[in-house]
DNA sequence: GTGGTCTAGACCACT
DNA sequence: GTGGTCTAGACCACG
């Protein structure tokens, strides 16, 4: 199974589910055109309840990561042409300085820090290419 | 001020205070033994209750990042001690695979991620020379 | 072909069908008397199921825009007298303030939505010429 | 009281509460500031169950029509300034064509139409002024 | 007290 | 069978 849920997580279990589709997007496991399983499927499988898993898909749709075509299913969207991407662009560069100062607490040099996200990209790289 | 607050966010306002004390430390605006305002000072100056500095406090002792001394206040940490290390590492790398899910989400290229790391970096040295 | 369906889109295909059929009715295109196709050409024809196809053929008999008469066919219908005048000019009324309010949060003035509906107005006019 | 609901309605009880919100603002009987009931007063009040109104409100803040402060309240956004305008105004287009289509299958001219386009907005204009 | 999330179970429209 | 909506009731984090 490409997906997995941590109940006990703060981050809330739709939320894992918005990020485990994109990130099975952007590993190549799920393709454009791809159906993804039903709400219930899903839920069953997960051992959630399906309306968390509807409010997932409803966030995946509303970022054209996927498309829900009534009574016939659920698809990876064709092209998924990101709308805000500045607002998306700046909130990822916040990310980014929180683990800046983050790193800096853990007494981790810049260049270490530059170092293990080059690493952590070759990796997920070699990890793409093994599906 | 050091420290701004933003109580429209989705990120609570007491880890916003802890996240701009720990900012200020790694910035250098913040040294060791320095003295903080206390709960109810800070609490006045961003308008804020005062339960949730308290709180914001609390966090950051746990963290080692300050020390706070009965009847003396608070102050900043001597040394920082990492605690739990790996933990905070293994958070750091997923937040970093969500940064390249994300960056693959935007139709951005890997190189331009790094590209982009390496500018967010760049800057956040600079604003720190500034101090 | 004068109709065309988007399975992925918010509102039911079905319906996409009746609408079709209404505009090409108002545009000119579909006069009183002519004939439809059948449901099973219709279908194949969209490629969607003739279930559907159906649906939107009892829709529009119901609203006296088509005939559909046993064993010869159906057939755009002679005069299409409005049944609930009233129950739609209410409709119509609603759906204006509807877009009073929108245009208000578009931060648009008044005027400017006047234009608006005067310039649609206008293209729809001259489409409707060029048939 | 400036909101109503139908349960009875096809258009979903979420939405009518987004649309009553709108047209409140639209209309000036909501300011930017003013404060909204909490989720479960609201839902008491409209006699719906409070899900149903949290799903509005979180609507709202995606609309930045309002914005919610935890553990506060909800209140009127300051400037709602619209993200997607292309978008929307395509789709306040889409309206009118549909209701031109409508009106042109209610023996109605489209000089008629237009004139009754103006009568609402005076009609609208009036009603906001008595507020 | 505020909104946010989740479960459980139900009904509906669409295909 | 598909997703969408709603109710009912519960727990949690936040201020």
């Amino acid at each position: 199974m490409w997906l997995h849920v941590d109940p006990r997580s703060a981050v809330p279990v739709y939320q894992q589910v918005v990020e485990g589709v994109k990130a099975a997007v952007a590993r190549g496991v799920l393709k454009p055109g791809d159906k993804l399983p039903s709400v219930r499927e899903l839920a069953m499988e997960l051992t959630i309840n399906h309306n968390t898993v509807a409010k997932a898909y409803q966030e995946l749709e509303r970022l054209h990561v996927i498309e829900v075509i009534r009574g016939r299913g659920t698809f990876i969207a064709a092209e998924p042409v990101p709308a805000d991407r500045d607002h998306r662009m700046r909130e990822l560069k916040h990310a980014m300085v929180r683990w800046i100062v983050e790193a800096h607490h853990m007494q981790m040099d810049e260049e270490a820090l530059l170092e293990l996200f080059r690493t952590v990209l070759q990796e997920w790289r070699n990890g793409r290419e093994h599906e």
